[in-house]
DNA sequence: TGGGATTATATGGGCGTCAATGGGAATAAA
DNA sequence: TTTATTCCCATTGACGCCCATATAATCCCA
């Protein structure tokens, strides 16, 4: 498997260190698979992160907008400028920027969501809070997800 | 047989594990013969499942969602996050997941119900019952079944 | 076609490996 | 030196892998 996928709680130690999730660490790409991407989220205050690989990806997008667009200042700006690289270390942890941390009220504990081709963190209990209401709005619009898992059995 | 077809109760043992039916097992694409994926049902508190390549074939439609509307993130927060990939042993078992164990209610055996593209795991009395109603309500609309067949078939 | 023989499936249990976590020592930075 | 960061080793519990058995399904041949 190739996304992030599922959630998991791992706890922050003394060193403010946490585990990077095992099915994680699988699905970054074999040549970058010690190093992760941490930004601010755009959405809520929570962290995103993704591989290096995507964040080439999006790179490559970038160089193709208009170059004196105000879409390519703001991308740039927003996203170059605020990204972090981090390193895993042999165990597959790494420490929470600081800066981070207290953008998402992280303490103890950490709730990873996978995402797909990106991952969240969260602090535990806004991490059940926003499932539960992804889930309650989803089922809400059953009828768009249906549509979307029909067109797979073509 | 390509498809999740018939119902089978089986036993969970001490270690949780439950066997995964034959027939299902089968029914997985070749190059993903030991891994399922398991999430909680939008419709009741049942636990449903399918094959990884239809995850990945769902996976694809979502990320061809505007990345920026309220649909993808919810699309993306409760498919993404709630799926577990899990793996099957050598003999063709696996563990159930605590949370999905809580949210079916099943504790010491587990009733697996093909559905064709994807089936469901129920606690075996709320299997029957479900099946129960299903049947009645089926025979009370069988004409308007028949109706939408031939529709079809046009 | 009957019935023993073979195979497959569901189930049980032992054990090694790995992931998550903790902490000390070594190294680097301030 | 003091603080912070990285590397290495230890622990624990969960999980995967392997082997074993019993019941059920299938086969095969006389």
């Amino acid at each position: 498997m190739e996304l992030f996928v599922s959630t998991f709680v791992n706890k922050i130690d003394k060193k403010g260190r946490v585990s990077f999730p095992s099915i994680f660490r699988n699905a970054l790409p074999k040549d970058y698979k010690n190093e992760i991407i941490l930004y601010k989220s755009l959405r809520q205050n929570s962290i995103e992160g993704c591989s290096v690989k995507r964040i080439n990806e999006i790179a490559d997008r970038i160089n193709n907008l208009d170059l004196f667009s105000e879409d390519e200042e703001d991308f740039s700006t927003s996203i170059f400028s605020e990204i972090i690289p981090t390193n895993l270390d042999s165990e597959g942890r790494f420490v929470i920027p600081e800066t981070l941390k207290k953008f998402s009220q992280i303490t103890t504990e950490a709730t990873f969501i996978g995402q797909g081709y990106y991952f969240q963190i969260l602090e535990p209990q806004r991490a059940k809070q926003k499932q539960k209401l992804s889930r309650t709005r989803l089922v809400e619009r059953k009828k768009s997800l249906s549509a979307i898992l029909k067109e797979n059995n073509k």
